[in-house]
DNA sequence: AAGTTAGACAACCGCGCTTCA
DNA sequence: TTGAAGCGCGGTTGTCTAACT
């Protein structure tokens, strides 16, 4: 037995919205407002159309100040910064943009940014390709039966031949006080706080405690406050030893999780951020992406985090905070090709 | 000129969450 | 405490149009 349905389906138009019904919708709601119940009003000013669509249509359309189209290089770098750090969550992004919608943006980015992202990914993982299979030929000619009696050749860490490093795709921004105070903006809506007219660095963020709450949490935090904010060097050194553990835990697996039963570990679960599901499941052997969204996660962090998060983690285990900065330097993407 | 393809955008669908009786 | 109703969100599909063959 399935959910109920909203409305009659029956009898309820769908397809493309005609001016009329624009009009009787945007003129109704702007003298009564929506009364607090989408589903009713329809039926309350005569439109065959379920409430859902009704919603929608003023949400993402007849709302006043929506902009559409015409994103600027900045709105880009936000959006970019704001899906690598926190993935499909266009409702979020939305919120920083003024005027525009999920809708719009989620559009906007499966239609152009991606493409525009990957096809330059695309080139530097080229690049890099031919710079490795250049030093291996170069290695080869010069101890090439060395290697084969040791094996070093087959210690290439998993992701530097086949996938780009993290190459500072976009430099910094090249207006970074709209990308910090939309990151800013965010950290709070989710439940942080900056203290009173401070802006953002290294010591003053204080993490919302339900995020904290939990190792998964903590580890979403890192990755979501990545590009500019305080969060990721002032968590690091509180979190190096969690990335310690749950790296020895990944380099584990998949034989321990496997002989237990495991195809998709549950402790995995929102790691994707950190390390790309193509990462993750490289180390299974499999390929477990879902759908075009999730393959553009793997897509793209895959190439983008693991050796960030070697960075990190080699940084606290030396302890040099010259590593860190370096890292938090990187993790500046999106800035306008040069 | 007609047919095909690809890109852009609008709209729908289904699921999870929240609210409220 | 529980279940129904409604809302909000992300993913997917449908439609239109311009470019190409």
């Amino acid at each position: 037995m399935g959910r109920a349905p909203c409305c009659d389906k029956t009898n309820v138009k769908k397809g493309p919205w005609s001016p009329e019904e624009d009009t009787k919708l945007k003129s109704y709601i702007e003298q009564h407002g929506t009364g607090g119940n989408w589903i009713a009003l329809p039926q309350k000013i005569g439109l065959k159309r379920c409430g859902k669509s009704c919603r929608l249509r003023w949400l993402n359309y007849l709302r006043p100040n929506i902009k559409h189209g015409g994103f600027s290089e900045e709105e880009d770098n936000v959006i970019c910064n704001l899906y690598l750090n926190i993935g499909s969550r266009w409702s979020i992004i939305a919120g920083q943009l003024p005027g525009r919608t999920d809708n719009d943006i989620k559009n906007y980015w499966n239609t152009r940014l991606k493409k525009k992202l990957l096809g330059r990914q695309r080139k530097e993982q080229q690049a890099q390709a031919r710079r490795a299979n250049s030093l291996k030929q170069e290695m080869k000619r010069e101890s090439c039966e060395a290697f084969m009696v040791s094996g070093v050749m087959n210690q290439t860490p998993y992701w530097s031949a086949e996938l780009p490093v993290a190459v500072p795709v976009m430099g910094s921004t090249q207006d970074p006080t709209l990308e910090d105070q939309a990151i800013r903006s965010l950290l709070i809506k989710l439940g942080g706080k900056f203290p009173d007219n401070q802006q953002p660095n290294t010591t003053n963020f204080q993490y919302p405690v339900d995020i904290i709450s939990s190792s998964q949490d903590q580890l979403y935090v890192n990755s979501l406050s990545i590009p500019t904010s305080a969060a990721i060097v002032n968590s690091i050194d509180s979190t190096c030893t969690q990335f310690h553990n749950m790296f020895q835990r990944l380099e584990s697996f998949p034989s321990e999780l496997c002989e237990l039963g495991y195809d998709n570990p549950p402790q995995l679960d929102g790691l994707e951020g950190l390390y790309g599901m193509e990462m993750v499941n490289a180390s299974t052997g499999t390929s477990t992406s879902t759908s075009g969204e999730s393959a553009s996660w793997g897509d793209i962090n895959s190439f983008v985090y693991p050796p960030l998060v070697s960075d990190h983690y080699e940084g606290c285990q030396q302890g040099l905070p010259q590593l860190r900065d370096s890292a938090f330097e990187n993790l500046r993407y999106f800035a306008p090709p040069q």
